[in-house]
DNA sequence: AACCTCGACAACCGCTCCCTG
DNA sequence: GCAGGGAGCGGTTGTCGAGGT
């Protein structure tokens, strides 16, 4: 890592409005990135006539003004592609949000933070790796698995299971065992791990999202991570 | 009606990555 | 090879509205 002493900031801090955007502002920034497209936002706001932050606009833009935007509830079928991401690449919000049309980086995250978290962690499994906690839910009231189990995208809790444990008499030290002893790949789940490019030039980005994907692939190649067999 | 709590989400901040000179 | 700078990422915080007491 370096860090650079005395490193200048990114924007004139005593000039630069915070907080929620004004209508005013967001179509003046619409309105320049139309005209103008995207890029060096460090030097944006001005161009633009905002007294913003080079990276308060480039935040605003992508996770709410970008045209091709979806707004609205994840669907069942989101959530589940953001469990099973998210078991296989960590925190890495921009790669899951990447294999999400429309959605954010940011969304994902909040989502994330405030809906699957919190339901994984009903469900006696730690978000976190994935993996179940210590104090197993009973396999005779498998319920609690049905959100991650359902493999045919329906995330409702309410409804049954269909298959943890299709035997429900298996003990709790056999499922425990059974999810420890699988290695799940990206093969395995037939997911392509390519980020969609956008159609910005190849360069800085592109560079970027290869690495990104080659440190993915070798993180992979190694992964251990059983929960994923729920999905299956 | 007033106050409190909590959830959702927008935005900020600090850090890291990677390109360029 | 190194330092500086821009862009991007992820964690965290702030704000606001809804629901409960």
């Amino acid at each position: 890592m370096r860090r650079t002493a005395m490193r200048k900031p990114c924007c004139e801090k005593q000039d630069t409005n915070k907080g929620a955007w004004t209508k005013q502002e967001d179509q003046k920034l619409v309105d320049y990135i139309r005209t103008h497209g995207e890029g060096c936002w460090r030097t944006l706001p001005k161009a633009a006539g905002l007294h913003r932050c080079g990276k308060s606009c480039r935040l605003r833009w992508i996770n709410y003004l970008r045209p091709d935007i979806k707004r609205g509830n994840f669907s069942p079928d989101e959530e589940d592609l953001i469990i099973k991401l998210h078991a296989l690449l960590g925190n890495r919000w921009s790669l899951i949000a990447g294999r999400l049309p429309g959605r954010t980086d940011n969304e994902v995250k909040n989502y994330w933070n405030s809906h699957v978290k919190k339901k994984l962690i009903r469900m006696g499994i730690d978000p976190n790796n994935h993996r179940l906690n210590q104090t197993l839910p009973s396999p005779r009231n498998p319920c609690c698995f049905s959100t991650v189990i359902t493999s045919s995208g329906s995330s409702d809790a309410s409804k049954p299971p269909k298959t943890l444990f299709a035997d429900n008499d298996r003990s709790e030290s056999d499922t425990a065992s059974c999810l420890e002893d699988k290695t799940i790949g990206s093969r395995e789940l037939n997911l392509d791990l390519t980020v969609a490019v956008p159609s910005l030039s190849p360069s800085n980005a592109d560079n970027k999202r290869h690495t990104t994907e080659l440190k993915v692939t070798e993180e992979l190649e190694s992964e251990r991570c059983p929960t994923l067999l729920l999905f299956r």
